[in-house]
DNA sequence: CTGAAAGCGCTAACAG
DNA sequence: CTGTTAGCGCTTTCAG
């Protein structure tokens, strides 16, 4: 059917170990006979079948990342970051999308247990810290933004407790006092680090934490917006919420807009992730910016070097944040 | 090493051959036999090894979507279609991105030269007819969204010319005799198709095309800010402004702001895929949506039907758009 | 209904 | 520096 290393190794006159040899570079092979397996390639157009190569060696060079789906571009620059150590060191990154679906999610593990790839990065992942323990006995995975409590597994994120701690002190330094959070209903533990941080920072600077100034709804955007009516619904109205992720607080300024509040002003909002939307936004969003190459970079390199050196790590690497500000947080306006 | 087919016959006291047909129903088996492979598979905690059964097959059921990047959110949709449509014909879609770059997308399409995966869809792709042309008498390849003239290759994409035209027409039926356009500079035929689209519905109500109605930048939503501050500097000002995306139109509602315009009264602005930041923006965004789940669907469709039945396509198929209204554009007032 | 055996394309000892 | 050969794990004839 199509041209193998059989028949290059017959038009180059040579043996099949040569031509492998020429392909991967894994021994001297005398000028000549290079040259004449270099030609017959070319004349031949032939195309190493890897699914030989791959069975023979058992690996694919290839990583599987797992993200919730592409639509929220956060993910972007963390593939990015995946992506550079990944082709730095001879492995590509292959993404597919869970739905934040445990089975479509486990489907795809699937790749790693009939190693059609290497490993696995969860971005965000729905298995309990029980299956995440089972599968790193036997297969190379890892985690990345979302940590796993009781998941001995390798794991980078962003310390999200000092980055909402930071987020609500810079709101207490303007002058707030009254900082509602809106955050997110479930298991995640981003949230719930972020909500400690946002407790803390208010503790540490004797402000008392009040039940009704703390939301949980989705991720969607949307969700933003119904706090944001609930809060401003309440007879004692926060002057600045500070929200668990960008989006959020999009749909929070938005609703505030709609209701004739000028943000910054009548109500500060901060973010977190500094998402591309958060600088377009007008008014632009303050936040907290995840270090998402970094992030990348980080959970792939130290994959790989797991698999090049077969110790498997566990380590939990904890990356650090960086304040944005833009205009949707300002100062409280003394009355 | 790992536990692989063989063992399984052994612990189930039958041969290979029949291991292999109760994991792919290929053929009838005992019920007694199945059983015993059933529990050999059980208790072995066997995975099939697919590199295996990918080179016997010489297939791997993937197919790759090659994508600029996951920062625009415009693709989410396309490849969700893509994936419903591959996974009930037994296939997975693999993305990977490109940046818009050519070597690094001539590197993925290696992939498909090297049976890593069965075949690649390409959306928004940077080679040009020739090549295009060559690989599909070798490989399953397909275009998504951007067409290449010129390449005789299965090509599923919107209605560009008649999107922007409905577009246009929908501001000259608000009144609006003064319609700018913010187009992108190259050859991608999206953009070019759109600005015959919008010269069209100028031509077809006797509004002559002006030269300095028309800016050509990159695909960044800032740059969707420098036409807009270009068009108000102008003497005489359009009054509505028609944009290649939504992203430059996000930019140019943005500047526009900046300057203390109100949108949809001093100035109207019509943008193009309906991301979903359009629906999120204050105010939102009026656009042409891209029936984006149909146009992944039907790509992987037709591109299954070829490999299946062995006979490519290299079909053109173009659907239909549809109108969003939102706040940004709205009738002219008359003074 | 089942088993034996060939072979997918490639790499890596091993021997020379 | 080079060729021979075994075999990676699996599917699939072919015979029974």
């Amino acid at each position: 059917m199509n041209v193998t290393i059989k028949d290059v190794a017959k038009a180059a006159g040579v043996s099949v170990a040569t031509v492998s040899r020429v392909l991967n570079n894994s021994a001297t092979v005398s000028v000549f006979a290079t040259e004449q397996v270099n030609n017959a390639i070319k004349t031949l157009g032939y195309n190493p079948n890897f699914l030989g190569r791959n069975l023979r060696k058992c690996e694919t060079n290839i990583i599987l990342a797992v993200i919730p789906s592409t639509e929220h571009a956060f993910y972007s620059d963390i593939l990015r970051g995946m992506q550079a150590s990944a082709n730095e060191n001879g492995y590509d990154i292959l993404i597919s999308t869970s739905n934040s679906n445990l089975v479509t999610e486990m489907r795809l593990l699937n790749m790693v247990f009939n190693r059609t790839v290497d490993a696995a990065v969860l971005l965000g992942t729905q298995l309990d810290a029980d299956t995440l323990n089972d599968l790193n006995g036997k297969y190379n995975i890892a985690l990345c933004c979302e940590r796993v409590i009781g998941a001995d597994v390798l794991t980078v994120t962003v310390d999200d407790n000092a980055g909402a701690y930071a987020a609500v002190k810079n709101l207490i330094d303007f002058g707030h006092r009254k900082i509602a959070m809106i955050s997110t209903e479930g298991k995640a533990n981003s949230s719930l680090d972020r909500e400690n941080g946002y407790k803390k920072a208010l503790a540490d600077n004797g402000i008392e934490f009040r039940e009704e100034y703390l939301f949980k709804g989705s991720y969607d955007y949307y969700d933003g917006s119904v706090a944001m009516e609930k809060y401003m619904s309440l007879n004692d109205r926060p002057t600045a919420v500070f929200c668990i992720s960008d989006l959020l607080a999009v749909g929070a300024v938005k609703k505030a807009i709609r209701m004739g509040l000028k943000i910054g002003e009548d109500i500060s909002v901060c973010g977190f992730d500094n998402i591309p939307v958060s600088g377009m936004y007008t008014p632009g969003i303050t936040t907290v910016e995840q270090p998402c190459y970094e992030l990348g970079r980080t959970v792939v390199e130290e994959l790989l070097y797991g698999i090049r050196y077969n110790k498997k790590t566990s380590k939990h690497i904890t990356l650090n944040f960086e304040l944005i500000s833009r205009d949707s947080a300002r100062p409280l306006k003394k009355q």
